[in-house]
DNA sequence: TTATCTATATAATCTGTTTATATATTATAA
DNA sequence: TTATAATATATAAACAGATTATATAGATAA
């Protein structure tokens, strides 16, 4: 069973920045790249990546590109800006310190 | 700077179940007992945290008595349940596997 | 006596996610 | 050849947890 979205809130816009880092991508492979690394516990729906692109375009982290594919169901290429790739330095510094930080308020500090 | 109370919104029930766990305890100290684990990082509301205990109620996973101080601000102590261990005991399995499929998807995995 | 700290409470607002729905092309199985 | 599944994007409305703002009140320190 898929853990509670509220888990995922706050990382949404942070993994969408680390895949346009490596690479530029579109929402429905970004989708199912976020579920397959998942492992069944994941569960992002489109519509939750269709928005946060919206907002972060707004917000000038991505720009957007159609694929110029000549068949096939058209896709809509995302890229990251340089705003979207500080961002991502910022958010990669932040993850490291709250990761150590919830694990002491979640499992309890080592106590001796 | 406080990271986004996004980041946090998953685990408040958790980290109010654990700090129960240890033993009973009241908004005000939870609060702080958070606000100090988050060493500048994390800032919860109180208004969070006790519409949270409304809810963790209603669920059933802490029950609620008054101190009894015969003088100074009245305290409303918690204790956790039976259903709040249980949930407790799941959410700690859960945040172990979702912490680590998380740096995964927001650091990137291990490319040899 | 004024300010600060301790302590609880809730209505209204904000915001990211989900649900539901719509549209359209391509590939595959019956 | 026809139905179905997979690929692919999009958005309005609903949902839910966190914040803001506000209210109340006793204790303590300047």
């Amino acid at each position: 069973m898929a853990v509670s979205s509220d888990v995922l809130r706050g990382h949404t816009e942070t993994i969408i920045l680390r895949i346009l880092s490596a690479k530029d991508s579109y929402g429905y492979e970004i989708t199912k790249e976020i579920i397959e690394a998942g492992e069944g516990l994941i569960d992002v729906k489109d519509a939750t990546i269709y928005t946060a692109f919206r907002r972060m375009e707004t917000d000038g982290l991505i720009t957007t590109y159609w694929g110029d594919g000549t068949f096939g169901a058209r896709r809509k290429y995302y890229s990251i800006t340089k705003a979207g790739s500080k961002l991502y330095n910022d958010r990669l510094v932040e993850w490291k310190q709250i990761s150590r930080l919830l694990n002491n308020l979640i499992i309890g500090p080592i106590v001796n």
